[in-house]
DNA sequence: ATCATTATTTGGACATAGTCCAAAATTGTG
DNA sequence: CACAATTTTGGACTATGTCCAAATAATGAT
């Protein structure tokens, strides 16, 4: 019944506190957002905050399902709170920013592998390589540039 | 024409070197071996080589297309020879054993997003998670004695 | 409200995976 | 063979994250 973020961490056993709600509620904000960003903007909304405590948090949140995190290649790992929906996620090469994309196939795509190798799988993790729509090289225009966040591939 | 490893290297245009010759040979012996196990290897096949040249090699194999490098959560990057295919892998979460998967459509599986949000998508990653056989909980028995080469989660 | 218990937070040290750099060694070439 | 270009080496450094014990804050029971 209770939907708040207080209401939230209580029924998963977990007291509030000030660094929860702030890292919670960050992830909202910011999908895919690493760590240490999420740090940098938690202290602006509480004053302080120890790097440790938003590691922990997160990872109290990602074990009692209330956030799920990512690792593209190359990146270190993104925080999310959509969960429970198993959807999957496109990458931009050169700028690394992330989308989400619903799956293809309606409910769990690709579950099937097509040969198992007698293991009990329970998920298929997509993730689709791309260039974003602002890293495209432009038509006639000079495509030398971007300031890519995160070094280019190749 | 020529399909040894040293005119592998030479046709692109990289110098053959006892490190790299090396290098690749492990990484076809042991596909999905970290960058410090390949070192490992490498150094009881020649005697010694240093980290770096491991590094520096594994990703001018990678650059090149000779090798591919993939990187399952909670896992340093894996190096495989088998290139070109667009195959995918089999992760076990308790013991971090991978496998190679042949893609479940045929070809390019997935590489419809359901929304392309406007990206030029040129790679679809599946990653299966699951149990293998080995770390699998059996019938009746016992399930807890297992030994783990990788922080199981929950 | 206050106390005791339990859970959380903090900061500092540590671990792991990987990169940067410049000097030394090796490879390919004329 | 000798020279230029490439590769290798080792050491320092970076980034991301974890471990630990002490200090602090939250919860439940008076």
């Amino acid at each position: 019944m209770d939907n708040s973020p207080e209401g939230l961490l209580r029924s998963h056993g977990l007291s509030v506190t000030a660094q929860r709600l702030t890292v919670l509620q960050t992830i909202t904000d910011y999908p895919h957002i690493t760590a240490d960003q999420a740090a940098e903007v938690a202290r602006k909304k509480i004053g302080a905050i120890s790097r440790q405590s938003v590691y922990d948090t997160l990872n109290t949140l990602v074990e009692k399902g209330l956030a799920r995190r990512i690792q593209p290649m190359d990146s270190p790992a993104l925080f999310e709170d959509r969960v429970g929906d198993n959807h999957h996620h496109l990458v931009c090469r050169s700028c690394g920013i992330v989308e989400d994309v619903d799956c293809s196939t309606g409910y769990r795509p690709c579950l099937q592998a097509s040969d198992d190798n007698n293991f009990i799988i329970d998920e298929a993790e997509v993730t689709y390589w791309g260039l974003c729509p602002k890293c495209q090289p432009k038509s006639t225009k000079s495509q030398a540039k971007q300031t890519p966040t995160r070094k280019a591939k190749s």
